[in-house]
DNA sequence: CAACTTTATGAGATCGATTGCAGGAATCCT
DNA sequence: AGGATTCCTGCAATCGATCTCATAAAGTTG
């Protein structure tokens, strides 16, 4: 049926062996037989069968994509970005949803090594590190990003966001304010509880105390935003500035504060914490915290690409955790307090 | 190393052909000989190599997922959908993102084939059909979303476009408005095309001639919903209402409406095509066009799976296309024209 | 020029699961 | 009981590429 090593072959006039090493860039091969062929291998259209290869040489060229869900802005980034460099490379992605599940998981982690993918970047529950480990030792690659897990000994690519935090907050003192709204996730939630550390720290640094009015914490949610921006309005009318450091919750902050006649950055500067396109282009545009989705994606590629070229790094330096930048993206919705 | 079947086999005490049809559910097996050989594949732990597998049975039980970009809404919504369907039916997905570059989509195709996609899920730039039908007639499924190709074999799953925006600019007019803005794309686009056909049609109804003052289209940008909305207020401040057949454009228009001061639906009635989160819990909710993103997703994934099953549709029924319908969602954004 | 490297190629085994075919046991029928 | 069926099971070939090992050819050296 399809056009086989044995075909090309027959067509070079070589034995399948010297055809697979003209075809896979072994060394021991002449450039004559190689060029010969190759052009054979074009013209009869030749496509290598991966599961074959796969069988043989235990090397699948698909590495797993396992994460939460696409919806989050910063996670179809981190997709796209990693879909992209593995195809750059001769990898294709296998992806894979868990809706934050650690049974699900653990079900699509045991599918991707029946496929045996070469590795594997993992937006995970933290639950399945002893899996991961399992997978590490027979070979496959293992990175974490986003969210590392307490144990085991894949490395993980983390974003700062108690730096980015305490950045978006000391930007608001520097400009002058004193009473700054607080808007996040809960402390069950890892950018939760960092970004709000982020948030204390900046304000004791200038020697000011945390005002429990000022801050409201709770669920992803746009239902959340609304209810907590109208709550802290009405009990602390004197804030000036209002750090959205969830930002699911944007989405409700947004209208309710331009639903109560407030005009951004005249009687109200806003920060938001990730880097939501739209927030760009709105009007203002929005000053925000870039957590560098893009560069998460990038590096914890590379660092996956290595672990699959090289082997995994030595024991010494079991569950890495690499620190990517949080960037302070200054638009035009801060300004001095009125 | 790993556990295969002929250790199962052996453990269970009978041939690795009898071990393989137990467990891949083979009829010609009794019940009792199935459990013992599965009760050995649970103790030991057997994972099944599936490019072994693939190699053998030609089914690889991976679906190439290939589009243009994870950021729109209807794509990322669709991929999610797929995936899941795809999982709950044993396949594994392989994410292909093309950019719409037909060149990047012909690659991409090849190497879908090399790793022997048992089907495909394809929103394509239409140019590679051919390649789609070489497929096909080697054994493997191809649905197309969204975007239909002009020929090919393939069946496709299109939304409504034209209808949805038919029936948003019929709302409208029922509500009792006649100066009905259009910010919508540009005809090169088949969506913008198809919401500026059901624009007209819906005014033609009405005996309403479409004015072009009231009509900008463009690029999907937010950039273009910005400028468009401001000309088109400047030209016609008598407009009423107002519909965003371009979605993008709506992170523009929005906003350029609230810095004009004008109160949504009080002075202006607003709809808006697709059926974007973040709308939802906009203030007000925005009455918007679904169109069906998930059901697209739902539908394609069931028709590849019928082609996986029984084999390509017969000649007659060649490029067929189906049609998932949109829903107007009535919120909060549309009243009577003041 | 013999002995020894180095380099390029081929023969054949191999990866692990599936499947066509043949045959044995059990069951059914007359 | 003898023959025909039906039902299970095992043997061995097979999928297509890779890789080890052996060997031929070419090149090097004393």
């Amino acid at each position: 049926m399809a056009v086989t090593l044995k075909d090309v072959a027959t067509a070079a006039g070589v034995s399948r062996s010297t055809a697979s090493r003209a075809l896979s860039g072994s060394e021991l091969i002449s450039e004559a037989t190689r060029a010969v062929v190759e052009s054979a291998a074009l013209r009869l259209g030749y496509r290598p069968n991966r599961a074959a290869s796969a069988l043989r040489s235990r090397q699948s060229r698909l590495v797993g994509l396992v994460m939460n869900n696409l919806i989050n802005a910063s996670f179809h980034t981190i997709a796209e970005v990693v879909q992209k460099r593995a195809a750059a490379a001769g990898y294709q992605v296998i992806l894979c949803i868990t809706d934050s599940d650690p049974g699900k998981e653990r079900t699509v982690l045991r599918m991707l090594s029946e496929h045996s993918v070469d590795g594997l970047v993992v937006i995970g529950t933290g639950d399945n590190a002893d899996l991961c480990d399992e997978l590490m030792v027979s070979g496959t690659g293992v990175v974490n990003v986003i969210r590392a897990p307490r144990s085991g000994r894949a490395p993980s690519v983390l974003a700062s966001d108690r730096e980015g935090a305490h950045a978006a907050t000391r930007h608001l003192l520097e400009l002058g304010h004193r009473h700054i709204a607080y808007v996040g996730g809960p402390d069950s939630a890892n950018s939760g509880r960092e970004r709000f550390a982020g948030y204390q720290q900046a304000l004791r640094e200038q020697g000011l105390e945390v005002d429990p009015e000022l801050v409201e914490r709770g669920p992803f949610t746009p239902e959340f935003g609304t209810n907590a921006t109208t709550a802290l309005l009405d009990r602390r009318p004197d804030a000036t500035a209002l750090f959205a450091a969830n930002h699911e919750a944007v989405f409700g902050i947004l209208p309710t504060l331009i639903g109560r006649g407030l005009r951004i950055p005249h009687d109200l500067s806003l920060v938001c914490h990730e880097d939501i396109l739209w927030l760009r282009s709105w009007q203002p545009p929005v000053t925000v915290v870039d957590n560098g989705a893009a560069e998460l994606g990038r590096l914890c590629f590379d660092l996956l690409l290595h672990q699959m070229r090289e082997g995994p790094q030595p024991d010494g330096t079991s569950g890495r955790v690499y620190r990517v930048g949080a960037n302070l993206v200054e638009r035009e919705s801060c300004t001095a307090p009125p």
